[in-house]
DNA sequence: ACCTGAACACCGTTCAAGT
DNA sequence: ACCTGAACACCGTTCAAGT
């Protein structure tokens, strides 16, 4: 039995396009197209209409290439910022701030982000002043969240109520999401650490916390 | 350069075993080796003395040799105490199994148990078969959490609801709290990862989520 | 029924060779 | 620097053939 390679009805990377650029086109064309859709380097390659070595060449690993598309991915999820723009609803920007503590800023690899704070914080037993380090960050992270929710309470979008513990809450949830994303979970990761957020956000914006 | 196949050292499956069970045997052992076993077809049937062909006859999918396996290992990792003793209040149950799976049973280490896991599923690229272990493993995880809300749904102690969402939802948190746990927060660390898992608990007993 | 081992169609990665 | 395509060492699965 023939293979399902018919060479039939691919979709072509729009003319002009870089290498590199068809690579990233053709792999985000195909995690549009749901799930199943194995992000395989023979199949990316050849969509790209080009050959396996040329996509190690600029994405040395599978990993790397993954690591390439989530920033991309999320751009497309992501909805601009304004906090304290009040003309977008609370839990649109409360949501916009939670993924954003999710995602790492700038591009960077959600892994690379673990890796260094696997090796600074766990692998090895963190001095006194790593774990003074590691501390005064996340304290930093969630006043910035507590601002948000003072921002969102002074709009009568958040009910009464300890907006530390609050804060704390949303924090563990998304370094949960974080982990579940830096796993080898399937396509469906993203989508399910999004809808953790949401929920959390929920859970906050009807005071339920 | 020759392969790692040196022959050498490898466990032998005890006397008496009919060929089902070295191979469940072997697969056991592997896992319990921490990481880099992966759990292939041929690796498990090389330790089980036994052909490729026989652990397909028995297990026909590697799936159902990982289904199969799930069962043993959550068991290990996830007791079902008094989860049907309906004496204690549902709160108290559903927290009692969000712990259980937020700390390591038989007073492993949690750094131990992330060590691991990084190890085996973020430092090095996990193979297909690694990726498909950890994703039987969570799902097996998130199925008992989803029996355990059918449970108090039944009791009414659950509002109705989508359970796997729930589910996925709970896992998140505990996932996020046992980060915290392993990072250099300070004593108050305990405190908080159980207070997540509280507001967590009763978001979904309050059908927030 | 149980088991063997070769074969098939994949996979990610490496690499000598071209431009 | 960029790209090719063959080759390597895996992977899960299938299957004719044996007992």
């Amino acid at each position: 039995m023939p293979t399902h390679r018919t060479g039939a009805a691919h979709p072509e990377p729009p003319a002009g396009l870089r290498s590199r650029d068809r690579i990233l086109w053709a792999a985000a064309s195909m995690l549009g197209e749901g799930p199943g859709a194995a992000l395989s380097v023979r199949a990316v390659a050849e969509r790209a209409r080009v050959s396996p070595g040329s996509l190690r060449h600029h994405f040395p690993t599978q990993r790397a290439l993954m690591d390439a598309m989530l920033p991309i991915v999320s751009e497309l999820v992501l909805p601009r910022d304004g906090i304290d723009d009040a003309s977008t609803p609370p839990r649109e920007r409360l949501l916009a701030v939670l993924r954003r503590l999710l995602l790492p800023e700038g591009g960077a690899s959600l892994r690379e982000a673990w890796l260094t704070a696997h090796e600074r914080y766990i692998a090895t037993e963190p001095s006194q002043a790593i774990r003074a380090e590691y501390r005064a960050l996340q304290r930093e992270l969630r006043r910035r969240l507590e601002e948000v929710l003072a921002t969102l309470r002074a709009e009568g979008a958040v009910p009464p109520g300890d907006d530390e513990r609050r804060a704390r809450f949303l924090m563990t949830v998304v370094n949960g999401a974080s982990v579940e994303l830096v796993m080898p979970n399937g396509d469906e990761a993203m989508r399910d650490a999004l809808d953790a957020l949401d929920v959390a956000a929920d859970a906050v914006l009807d005071g339920r916390v």
